[in-house]
DNA sequence: CATATAGTTATACAACTTTCAAACTATTAC
DNA sequence: GTAATAGTTTGAAAGTTGTATAACTATATG
């Protein structure tokens, strides 16, 4: 199945690439992508040097630019890529980052 | 050649999403794209429904991000798609637009 | 030269973004 | 229950962005 695209999207491009603007969110998804094992927000603050604070509000815009899902355990709190989303609006960006 | 890219074209990319999270700006980037005659930014205004002055504005936010390159003609000026930096930095993109 | 046309630049203003700190909620462990 | 830990939310400050208007430069034409 094609999917098709159009003018219609915009909006969510936009969001997208605002939320994909921004050197620390870069970092995020790169550090997602790169690591296996599950991660904390914790860790993320600590390795790309942000306030936990910070990184939660990041982490937001990322999920609410559907690039990134949640899951939660425990107390912590993981993140994945969403990867449909790449493949639809931007395939071929993820190898290239 | 395969081309290298990393942390080092984090503020390219960054510069680069930025330019593309303006609806405008994707319009103008579609309309260049489809448009095989020339065109001048007053017609851009015309078709977006922009002020010369804004298109001015937008299109350098798009020069200045590699994303288009410009000629000059007479009184007239006309953009191009700077296809290397999409074909580097967002692969397949163009056709998902 | 004067005038018209195409595009640029400067300014001001409102809306939005990022960061930080502090207060908050939710879960775990004792 | 209390205390500790993980993450969220809020509000303020500093910075950035997009739009509109008006003044500007550059080219073309008579």
């Amino acid at each position: 199945m094609t999917i098709k695209l159009s003018r219609d999207d915009d909006e969510k491009r936009v969001k997208m690439f605002k939320a994909l603007a921004e050197v620390k969110r870069l970092e995020i998804i790169r550090y997602i992508r790169q690591t296996d094992r599950e991660m904390t927000c914790g860790d993320l603050g600590e390795i790309i040097g942000m306030d936990k604070s910070n990184v939660s509000y990041h982490l937001k815009i990322l999920y609410e630019a559907d690039l990134v899902k949640v899951s939660r355990s425990g107390q912590n709190k993981f993140a994945q890529l969403r990867e449909d989303t790449f493949q639809t609006f931007l395939p071929g960006f993820l190898d290239s980052l």
